[in-house]
DNA sequence: TTGAAAGCGCTAACAC
DNA sequence: GTGTTAGCGCTTTCAA
């Protein structure tokens, strides 16, 4: 029922290898034959098993993407650039969510694996010990996109976490501020605890300002959590004048909450967020953020796997890629 | 190198067909010869192919998805929802952008059908005659999610939206607005050309009000030229007093710009739009807007999926889900 | 309850 | 340039 190369084969009077040559572009073929088999490959309406082939060539054509959660934009955005970069080099994708869940992170890498995926390109902002163990015993090369984790053999893709946070409080300090808060996402995720906290406790220090627990406030990355956040601080007597929000949610959250307190940003308040997604520019005040490049992680991702799987030198295995401050109406 | 079937059978002395209804889960096994292979299969480290199966059985347990922009997150809700569904019946999720480019589309029919996926849900604002025939002429069966085809016989699962954009209005007849204006995304696409504006005129008729051609703005969807939609009523010297929105960015960029112009929202213009994103209760003022069930319409297509790849009978394969208005502060 | 053997549709030597 | 043939790793009759 279903066309196969063997009944293209006896169509065109030529032998299976010879339709495959065709198929695959191999040089080898006299163009009258290549006509020919064209021709009947276009009359029988013949399409290559891909499953067939992967099964001869050890090779799928498919690339594993694992992500915490496509419905939050900042993953969605990686993941268009891993989906372009990939099409273009005629991959296709598996996409799974993680939630962030250890255990289904171990189970998606096993299943991709069984799927035979060529390679994997995965995002987890906690890459635990036995992730890192199941990416080093891959057959399969895996990229790290946007993810955080001390083994330099393994491939990533990455900016400089600690500076861009640092790069936003200086600019706090550098306008005056001395009651800076920090509204983060979870302390556990290492770009969170180490970098964004960090960098936020080693420019005060630098500054020799003091770093007062209490303007650190870990959330749970909601706007919900966010709005709860100023309350908190308010409650505790303090006010912060400047705010670096752990990302573009936390900042509105934040935002709306000292408007609803009787403030104003950024006349009373300054805030500065963390992504800069799409949102940043359709909300009033326009978001002051630090800017992600998440659609290139992803695409220099899949680019670095790319030339993983052709077996190309790659002098850098983790890469860095710049990012900017893009200043707009949440400060002054 | 890798561990195969075979391996594990000679190991653990028994046959591969032995081995393949244990890894199967066939219960014409004696548990002690379950138990014995799946000693070898744990000690081994065996994990199944899924090409070799896939050939085998004709089955791959992948699901195609096909929709417009991963990145836009109305698609990325919907895909969430497809997602969750097919995990839950242990299918994986083979992933892909069309730009709702109907060349891509065909293409990508074509890629996932030679990958041999055992179905495919697909997302298309505007699904031409073409792309109809291609998914007719499928060897496997498609869903269309949230996509209007005029072909019954094609699987949809979609909301009425004619008589939810004949609610909306309705709700800013009932309060008395005469000057009504529809700032619409793409017309071409039959959900914008067909339903929301054709119930926008019905309602308006019914109501005894008239139809104002410069009351209706064709935008290309974006928060730039909602924008500007505004301020092309204003430079014909129009006001609208309430406005429908295309969807949660439209009503965004509408109610900035109204704002300005130095009006106020609600107070002075209403503004309902029309999709209900997370991003509608995280902005200000929070919009009121007809909630698109995303998820579950996504949920859905894929759970009318899997009954049609398990032959069970499906009395509608029309599916039409409830919605509701989310009344907030974008309206009095 | 188990095994033998014939494919699934294709690629990739190798030979001519 | 083209054909022959041996797998790729598994499922699935069919026998035993």
């Amino acid at each position: 029922m279903t066309v196969t190369i063997y009944d293209v084969a006896r169509e065109a009077n030529v032998s299976m290898a010879t339709v495959s040559r065709v198929v695959n572009g191999n040089q080898n073929v006299k163009p009258a034959t290549r006509k020919k088999v064209l021709e009947v490959i276009e009359r029988l309406e013949y399409r290559p098993n891909a499953v067939a082939r992967g099964l001869a060539s050890k090779k799928t054509t498919s690339i594993g993407v694992i992500i915490p959660d496509i419905s939050n934009n900042l993953y969605a955005e990686l993941t268009r650039g891993i989906e372009d970069i990939a099409t273009m080099y005629r991959y296709n994708i598996i996409l799974s969510n993680s939630d962030q869940n250890e255990t289904k992170e171990l189970e998606l890498l096993n299943t991709m694996l069984g799927k035979q995926v060529d390679g994997i390109v995965m995002m987890s902002d906690h890459v635990t010990e036995k992730v890192a163990n199941a990416i080093r015993q891959s057959p399969v090369p895996i990229v790290l996109a946007g993810s955080i984790i001390q083994d330099d053999s393994i491939p990533t893709v990455n900016i400089d976490y600690f500076q861009a946070a640092f790069d936003a409080i200086q600019l706090f300090i550098n306008k005056g501020h001395k009651e800076i808060a920090f509204v983060s996402g979870p302390l556990d995720y290492t770009i969170n605890g180490e970098f964004k906290l960090g960098a936020y406790k080693k420019a005060l220090q630098q500054a020799n300002l003091e770093v007062n627990q209490q303007f650190i406030d870990a959330t749970d990355g909601t706007y919900d959590e966010a709005i709860l956040s100023w309350e908190s601080f308010n409650k505790k007597g303090l006010v912060p004048t400047a705010i670096f929000a752990g990302s573009d949610e936390i900042a509105l959250g934040v935002i709306h909450a000292i408007q609803d307190s009787g403030k104003r940003v950024p006349e009373d308040v300054e805030v500065i967020s963390f992504e800069n997604s799409k949102l940043a520019r359709m909300v009033r005040p326009r978001l002051t953020s630090i800017a992600l490049p998440l659609y290139d992680i992803g695409a220099v991702s899949m680019r670095l796997l790319t030339k993983l799987l052709n077996k190309e030198e790659v002098a850098e295995k983790n890469v860095i890629l710049p990012y900017r401050i893009e200043i707009r109406n949440s400060t002054k």
